[in-house]
DNA sequence: GATACGTGGCA
DNA sequence: TTGCCAAGTAT
């Protein structure tokens, strides 16, 4: 890792800034620098391409347009708003903040990055980014971008998923970063990082700061930043059935916690589960499985069920650390039977257009519409 | 301090 | 198809 001078930090600052005020992105949420604005837009932006943010946040703003009617919207609502958008927790959290700034803070926003953390889903990246974007504190907002450019800028070689690195960058850019213009200087740093000083293919020799850019003048730029490999996601292999009656069809809610929480999903049972259940290592055909599902949703929810295989291929959906594989079967409803013990209910085609879906539910409805098609 | 948490794009 | 990336946070 290299230092520079304080001349080299203002010379630093000088051209990045010349470059910024020239070179800027004209974006939805830089039209001003209104601190819900600001926060919303970087709620989205959370491992989330801007292309793919534009959009959301414009019908978002439409939807919700002041942090009174975040904090009062519907739960369901809110969340058709984020469908598709992923990492939902993000959405929840939101709510959560605003009813915290609204019910806490006299719907007055904190200015410090410090007192911005204490507002639910946001972390030292975000409070960063509010503080010196809307509120002209002079302290840095370190992801992804400010990782790589200065990692790059300065061959910083620690890894950058420990969480003592954050504290390492904070310090280093804490000191380069401009006291007059705070959030101009990180929202620069992001701009150079999706254009010049990208990941795959930067194109170190035609950025504004390449004689700044130690990493570059060294022919290694990408070795930086320095970064773990992340695991491969495990595969799991998943039993959905479709029970349709004349009420609609059997969709069932999931737990409170962990991945896809609250969603609506048909009925998945997992291989796993199901052979624990049936005490064997391996289904050795078709008919096997099937019957030991039926057993399954006897023994768990007193659903009896007649099961038949449906002619769809298999849906696959990679998550960051699951890749699912789930094999649709048709089920029908045994005469008259008591769901009270199933954590269900029959959604009708309106509430399919009501409901928000995560895509995995999406591509698993596709297959049955394909069939009645 | 590892790990969980979604989705889409690209080579 | 696989691997990795894209403006992180919570636990």
């Amino acid at each position: 890792m290299i230092e520079w001078s304080d001349d080299k930090i203002h010379s630093f600052q000088i051209t990045l800034l010349d470059w910024y005020d020239h070179n800027k992105r004209d974006l939805p949420w830089r039209q001003d620098h209104d601190p819900y604005h600001v926060w919303i837009s970087e709620i989205m932006l959370q491992q989330t391409q801007v292309q793919t943010v534009i959009p959301y946040y414009e019908r978002f703003m439409a939807d919700f347009p002041t942090i009174e009617k975040l904090a009062s919207a519907d739960e369901g609502k809110l969340m058709k708003a984020w469908e598709g958008l992923g990492y939902y927790s993000r959405a929840r959290n939101l709510q959560k903040a605003a009813k915290q700034l609204v019910d806490d803070y006299h719907g007055k926003w904190p200015k410090t990055s410090e007192a911005l953390q204490q507002l639910a889903g946001i972390g030292p990246y975000t409070a960063g980014a509010i503080a010196s974007i809307a509120f002209n504190q002079a302290v840095p907002a370190v992801d992804g971008n400010a990782f790589r450019v200065f990692s790059r800028l300065l061959e910083i070689d620690d890894e950058i998923s420990q969480p003592h690195t954050r504290q390492l960058f904070e310090k280093i850019i804490g000191k380069i970063i401009s006291k007059d213009r705070p959030g101009d200087f990180n929202q620069a740093v992001m701009d150079l990082g999706s254009s010049y000083m990208t990941a795959a293919n930067p194109d170190s020799s035609h950025s504004p700061v390449k004689e700044f850019d130690q990493s570059f003048i060294d022919g290694i730029e990408l070795n930086y930043p320095v970064k773990n490999k992340k695991p491969r996601p495990k595969a799991i292999t998943y039993y959905g059935l479709v029970v349709r009656s004349s009420a609609g069809i059997l969709m069932q809610k999931r737990p409170d916690t962990g991945i896809l929480a609250d969603f609506w999903t048909f009925p998945l049972v997992t291989e796993t589960e199901l052979l624990t259940f049936d005490g064997k290592d391996e289904f050795l055909t078709e008919s096997d499985m099937m019957t030991a599902l039926t057993r399954y949703f006897k023994h768990n929810y007193q659903l009896l069920l007649n099961i038949q295989p449906l002619p769809v291929k298999a849906v696959i959906h990679t998550f960051t650390h699951q890749k699912w594989t789930i094999h649709l079967l048709a089920a029908e409803l045994s005469s008259k039977v008591n769901l009270s013990f199933f954590p269900g209910n029959w959604f009708s085609q309106q509430d399919f257009l009501d409901t928000a879906f995560p895509k995995v539910q999406q591509k698993m409805t596709e297959r049955i519409t394909s069939l009645d098609a």
